[in-house]
DNA sequence: TCTGGGGTCCTAGGACCC
DNA sequence: TCTGGGGTCCTAGGACCC
């Protein structure tokens, strides 16, 4: 139990991809730019030596709208959106593929600067992370601003952040004031400044937990803290409706994470049209093989085996479904994944058309050196 | 042409063991 | 033979997040 206020910040890379795009394009600063799709959409160079972007109405696929600039966002384009809406939207929009490779790499810069100055951080994704402040002398304003400068000086980007007593209210202050902005927040701030919010600003409230309570007749935080525990036990789960009573009233006695191991790796995916067992076999096979070959190498290059083995389907209709199977010995061997994942798959109706497909690892244990390997083998056998 | 890909955590039932 | 409780693992699905 922490016997004394915490002070922890979370910093929010402002339009991360987006803004690490520009850094690479700077002659689209102030542009409509919107990236997603597959990595088709590459900007050639003309004769000139000026680069030639594409453009979204010439956008064709399934995607979906990974980021956009702020400008995209005027014209009502909105990451998860569907791109092929989105180019309706906004047909003069340029056109840029994510390259996670460059995203990762900023991450990184942007993650290490922030530790030269407070060591104590939680990862939360490519462009986000908690910072615990509470052992650091300074105060609150001067540091926020030398991580801030940090940050800028190590990548060229702007970042938000939110400090406060909790990770749950730091996460809210860090939206406040978008983009390069610092909102501090106390526990007296929470009447005046969260109550008025949707419960949706509250993270861990999606859209059917939203919905759910809107109908309910609470749309706002606010409303949310005047329910009694009773009522939304009525409502929601025991946890959950725990959960909701205290973070209503911004208490969040969660930890910071700063270490943490990989509990499963996937790779799945959407097909340019949908495709069924009986006329697409050996397309269907082909992309199987290589999800599970790929598979195989995330868990090499990570350095780990995989005890349970498992597929996902997304039918024409959206449904989904998994299947899984944990093995006697754990494997980072393609061929072994793809047996076990295929034995799965003989256990999934297959009659309808299929949009995804996937392959899934869990149960990762570190893969044993070779000295310790038989023991560790025993080990895991014997359980 | 609506709706990607990679994760975490929770719930819940059944098997199996002590 | 009946009764029972706890713990762990396995599997499937779903909400949620970035």
């Amino acid at each position: 139990m922490p016997d004394r206020q915490r002070r922890i910040a979370h910093l929010d890379m402002d339009a991360f991809y987006a803004s690490v795009e520009l850094l690479r394009y700077p002659e689209l600063c102030g542009e409509a730019v919107v990236i997603g799709g597959r990595s088709v959409h590459q900007p050639a160079i003309k004769s000139d030596g000026t680069r030639k972007f594409a453009k979204l109405r010439d956008y064709v696929g399934r995607g979906v709208v990974t980021t956009s600039t702020f400008e995209a966002r005027a014209l009502g384009v909105h990451s998860a959106m569907g791109m092929m809406k989105a180019a309706k939207l906004a047909p003069e929009a340029w056109l840029l593929p994510a390259d996670f490779e460059a995203y990762r790499h900023y991450s990184r810069l942007f993650k290490q600067a922030v530790r030269q100055i407070a060591p104590q951080t939680e990862d939360r994704g490519i462009d986000e992370i908690y910072i615990d402040l509470t052992d650091l002398t300074q105060d609150t304003q001067t540091l926020a601003m030398r991580i801030k400068q940090a940050v800028r000086d190590a990548t060229g980007l702007s970042c938000s952040i939110g400090i406060a007593p909790n990770k749950l209210l730091a996460k809210i202050g860090s939206e406040l004031d978008k983009p390069d902005g610092i909102t501090v927040l106390s526990m007296d701030d929470v009447p005046t400044r969260i109550w008025p919010m949707a419960v949706r600003k509250i993270n861990g409230i999606g859209p059917k937990a939203s919905e759910k309570l809107t109908a309910l007749g609470i749309p706002t935080i606010g409303e949310l803290a005047k329910q009694s525990q009773a009522f939304l036990a009525q409502h929601f789960g025991k946890r959950y409706s725990e959960w909701l009573y205290q973070a209503a009233r911004g208490l969040d006695e969660r930890a910071m994470i700063t270490s943490s191991e990989p509990k499963s790796i996937s790779r799945e995916t959407t097909f340019e049209r949908d495709l069924h067992v009986k006329t697409d076999r050996a397309k269907l096979s082909d992309i199987f093989t290589r999800l599970c070959v790929q598979l195989a190498s995330d868990l090499r290059r990570k350095g780990y085996v995989a005890k349970t083995i498992g597929v996902k389907l997304r039918y024409g209709d959206f449904r989904i479904l998994t299947r899984d199977v944990s093995l006697p010995l754990a494997t980072d061997d393609a061929d072994e994944i793809r047996r076990a994942a295929g034995e799965c798959l003989k256990r999934a109706p297959l009659e309808q058309r299929l949009r995804l497909l996937g392959v899934r690892v869990s149960a990762l244990h570190k893969k044993p050196t070779q000295a310790e390997e038989p023991e560790a083998q025993a080990a895991l056998l014997l359980g």
